[in-house]
RNA sequence: GCCCGAGUGAGGGAACCGGUAGACCUGAUGGCCUCAAAAGCCAUUGCCCGAAAGGGCGUGCGGGUUCGAAUCCCGCCUCGGGCACCA
């Protein structure tokens, strides 16, 4: 595609320029006030794919606007560089994981870089460096002081195969190891722990004050999981007053149902309910669920496997509702670590208790009556009280009090609320990722590595091995230490900490990223925090977010930000995924389209303004064969506006002086709607009508100019027009737009430190506005009014159209809605 | 199974509060320019009837509310995402 100006040049020159004139580097002592913008700092993996462009390009978008417009807006980058992939590589080909990550940031980097993005790079951090190993430590030993980290036996995936723990992803679906094939077991190991359930109403209530996306802020409450309901006691039948068996429910209301309870296998109370003629049956479902993983627990359906999931422990509890003795089974689908590990079971009003119960040929008993029409099956709903002693005639909320009530009131159960979110399993049993800056003394125990003696560095003469054991746990020199407090022989921590928790603080550290003190100092972090706009993927919408969440206010409640608010990320914007094929766009499904070839052709700003263009920031984007073209089609369009700025040769325009003529004053009209419909667009993050009215107002001017073609076009209107164009394009394609500025304004005039143009809202409105004239609301007719026009005269116009009065055949009209200036209806 | 989100021309999309459906772009067709090509420029482009003027239909499907529905309500269908034995 042959293009209107030197595509490469001149991007190549603006980068240079950007970066040599600090233009985007902001520092405490800046008078403007402050905005923070952010995208989610990314993985190394080699090269920015289209995911990265698009989120940078909406990034750069706002750094750029919200300069012109005033702000000193912090814009910084990093790179999130601990992590697997660069393990498993070093295992494949020898190279070293720091070796292999260093190459993939320089490539990334050099692609961000390439696609013009306004940053200060004097704040990049990467956490790999030993600075910020170094305050991840202390962080987690002021964690650990206050009680927030802990240390404490988990189940965890073990591969027998190769005698370690794997994470979640490398355990297969079918629960097979992914390198030896071995199932996977479920043990119980010493693991690391946050506390993230310290905060876990906190964590849940916050996010109504939150500007996030409903469907992001959703699914943290999901995962939160809050249940309200209510613990109580069923005695054991022959074992004594005191023996009693404790079951959460969240629906009392239903206790009159209940026609058996069911605990976990590794309920304390199986070996005394267990009678002899049952034991073998129930020794051998304890074995089973024992020598499976959680997901194979949760992953079982039907009839059938129910049946096969559950034993009757031949024992006995009393329901205190009623005084009914009913029988006691042992399934694993009942989880010993939520709630009580025991729960009652209403098949009636339960769906997995009435397949339960439907299997073992257990009773039901209804105590909500259905609705008419529904007799089978487990009726969930709302509805009145039967078969329920005294809750009777009650509705389901009244019946769920007034049973709590009465448990309490017998002392024999108390009203609870139940979580799903459990505390954070920090510790991984990897090499490339933060030490856990822990030792292990034969006589002190766990002891912190003092502050002074940080960062615990792993070392780099370690072998990689496809044993799947860190090279740490093997590295004798690394292992061996001594005590920090009695100077004896200790073992180290090998562990190392999961990579959520260096992105779990980066954003503070911008703030203050060469700080060698603390990890960031206070001052700072409250200057900048909490941050204006995080932008990033939708798949971070629980993890990162809600750990990025937990650790803020860890770091607060530990002393190390005060003056910093709880919540780090104000507003949130979560971008769609590119899909190509129906998939998402991704390097492990290897249909990356590479921006590099776009860089070489088309240039950086064709691209950017493609993925503006290409539609909603919010929606998934499709990749095609059409895609190619629509990114030609900006490149068009870019070619267009620097030929409208920058004439070839002589002026082909004659341009006059003088009093503005009225298509001169129409021109500088369209020219301040411009202004202000982009000026709210970006402000809505609507930034694919942003562009498309750039466009139109492209076509607004080639007509003006092309009718003045003989007279002459205002110079001011016009130079006017062209200039707000480029003004208004300078943060969606900045690198043609800051070279067609400078050749206008001369060496020296900066496009991108220009102020953001303002509009005058008077001249903004349209001069003459259309009003559509409906008879029985259909469009009969057109007419040019004056925006002003009143209710009155627009009806007068509409009846005075001769379609109306064609329509209407003399016959008055029954009624005329109006809406000056749009519309008039009139119905027959 | 439960909870969200989305369905508009050939494609991406626009219509922000219930008021001109299809802005803008891509593609396609025809034309101008050119020795030719590329680039550029111009015109047409939802479907049906009609020579035209004009008319009818049309926003996944079926109903409803309203003077008026892509937009609100009810019931379906399809696609995408999240959660998924959490008692």
């Amino acid at each position: 595609m042959a293009r209107a100006y030197d595509v490469q040049a001149i991007e190549q020159k603006w980068q240079r320029r950007w970066a040599d004139s600090g233009l985007y580097e902001v520092d405490l002592d800046d008078p403007r006030p402050v905005q923070y913008v952010l995208c989610m700092y990314p993985y190394p993996s080699g090269a920015a794919h289209q995911g990265h462009v698009r989120n940078y390009t909406f990034g750069d978008l706002l750094v750029r606007h919200r300069t012109m417009r005033g702000f000193a807006v912090l814009s910084p980058f990093g790179f999130d560089s601990f992590g697997l992939p660069a393990e498993n590589a070093a295992i494949r080909t020898g190279e070293h994981p720091r070796v292999f990550t260093e190459a993939r940031i320089a490539e990334l980097k050099a692609s961000v870089q390439r696609l013009g993005v306004a940053v200060d790079w004097r704040r990049e951090i990467r956490s790999h460096d030993p600075s910020y190993i170094r305050f991840n430590q202390v962080i987690f030993l002021r964690l650990l002081r206050s009680g927030l980290a802990y240390r404490a036996e988990a189940p965890v995936n073990w591969c027998p195969g190769c005698q370690t723990v794997l994470a979640n992803e490398q355990v297969l679906a079918d629960g097979t190891c992914e390198r030896s094939g071995d199932p996977v077991v479920q043990r119980d190991l010493e693991q690391w722990f946050f506390r993230t359930t310290a905060y876990t109403d906190e964590l849940l209530e916050a996010l109504d004050g939150l500007d996030w996306p409903e469907r992001v802020k959703t699914m943290q409450r999901n995962w939160i999981g809050r249940s309200e309901g209510v613990e109580f006691d069923l005695p054991v039948v022959g074992a004594g007053d005191d023996v009693v068996l404790r079951v959460f429910t969240t629906r009392p209301d239903t206790s009159f149902g209940m026609t058996y309870a069911v605990v976990a296998p590794e309920h304390p109370l199986v070996e005394l309910l267990t009678t002899g003629a049952q034991r073998a049956e129930v020794e051998a479902l304890r074995t089973t669920a024992a020598a499976k993983s959680e997901l194979d627990r949760t992953s079982e359906e039907g009839t059938e496997t129910l049946a096969k999931r559950g034993a009757f422990t031949g024992g006995y509890v009393v329901n205190p509702f009623n005084g009914e003795q009913i029988p006691v089974f042992v399934a694993d689908y009942v989880l010993m670590r939520y709630g009580t590990g025991a729960i009652m079971a209403v098949p009636a009003e339960d769906h997995r208790d009435w397949e339960f119960a439907r299997a073992h040929g257990l009773p039901v008993v209804r105590t909500t009556k259905p609705p008419e029409g529904f007799d089978d099956g487990a009726w969930t709903g709302d509805g009145v009280k039967v078969n329920s002693g005294f809750l009777d005639g009650l509705e389901v909320a009244e019946a769920k009090d007034r049973a709590a009530a009465w448990l309490e009131e017998r002392g024999i159960g108390t009203r609870t609320v139940n979580y799903r979110l459990r505390d954070w399993l920090v510790s991984r049993q990897r090499y490339w990722g933060c030490p856990i800056p822990v030792v292990y003394c034969p006589d002190h125990g766990i002891v912190g590595v003092p502050e002074d003696q940080l960062p615990v560095l792993a070392p780099d003469d370690v072998e990689f091995l496809p044993t799947g054991e860190s090279p740490l746990a093997r590295h004798p020199g690394f292992r061996h230490t001594t005590c920090p407090t009695c100077g004896g022989p200790a073992q180290r921590e090998t562990d190392t900490m999961d990579t959520f928790v260096d992105s779990s603080w980066y954003f503070l550290r911008f703030c203050d990223p060469a700080d060698e003190a603390e990890p960031f100092s206070p001052a700072a972090a409250a200057h900048y925090m909490p941050v204006d706009e995080y932008i990033g993927g939708i798949e971070h919408a629980i993890l990162h977010l809600l750990y990025a969440r937990f650790y803020t206010r860890a770091l607060v409640d530990v002393g190390l930000a005060p003056g910093v608010g709880r919540e780090p990320f104000l507003r949130l914007f979560t971008q769609g995924m590119i899909r190509m094929d129906g998939k998402k766009m991704s390097k492990s499904k290897g249909n990356l389209v590479s921006p590099a070839r776009y860089f070489d052709s088309v240039g950086a700003d064709a691209l950017r303004l493609s993925h503006l263009f290409a539609g909603p920031p919010a929606d998934d984007m499709d990749w095609t064969e059409q895609t190619d073209q629509m990114i030609d089609g900006c490149g068009r369009f870019l070619d267009r506006v620097w030929r409208f700025a920058v004439p070839e040769g002589a002026d082909p325009h004659r341009r006059r002086e003088g009093d503005p003529a009225p298509d001169d004053v129409a021109l500088s009209r369209a020219t301040h709607r411009l202004v202000a419909k982009v000026s709210d667009d970006i402000e809505r993050w609507s930034f694919n009508t942003a562009v498309a009215a750039c466009m139109e107002f492209a076509n607004t001017l080639r007509d003006y100019r092309r009718a003045h073609d003989q007279e002459g076009v205002h110079g001011p209107t016009d130079a006017a027009a062209v200039d707000a164009l480029l003004l208004v394009l300078a943060p969606m394609a900045p690198h043609v737009t800051a070279e067609a500025w400078e050749r206008r304004h001369g060496e020296g005039s900066v496009l991108h430190a220009q102020p953001w143009p303002s509009f005058d809202p008077d001249l903004a409105r349209q001069e003459r506005v259309t009003l559509v004239v409906q008879v029985d609301g259909k469009v009969r007719d057109r007419i040019e009014v004056d925006p002003d026009i009143s209710e009155e005269d627009a009806v007068k116009a509409a009846l005075a159209s001769p379609r109306v009065v064609e329509e209407l055949a003399g016959a008055a009209p029954r009624r005329v809605v109006a809406r000056a200036p749009r519309l008039v209806n009139v119905v027959r």
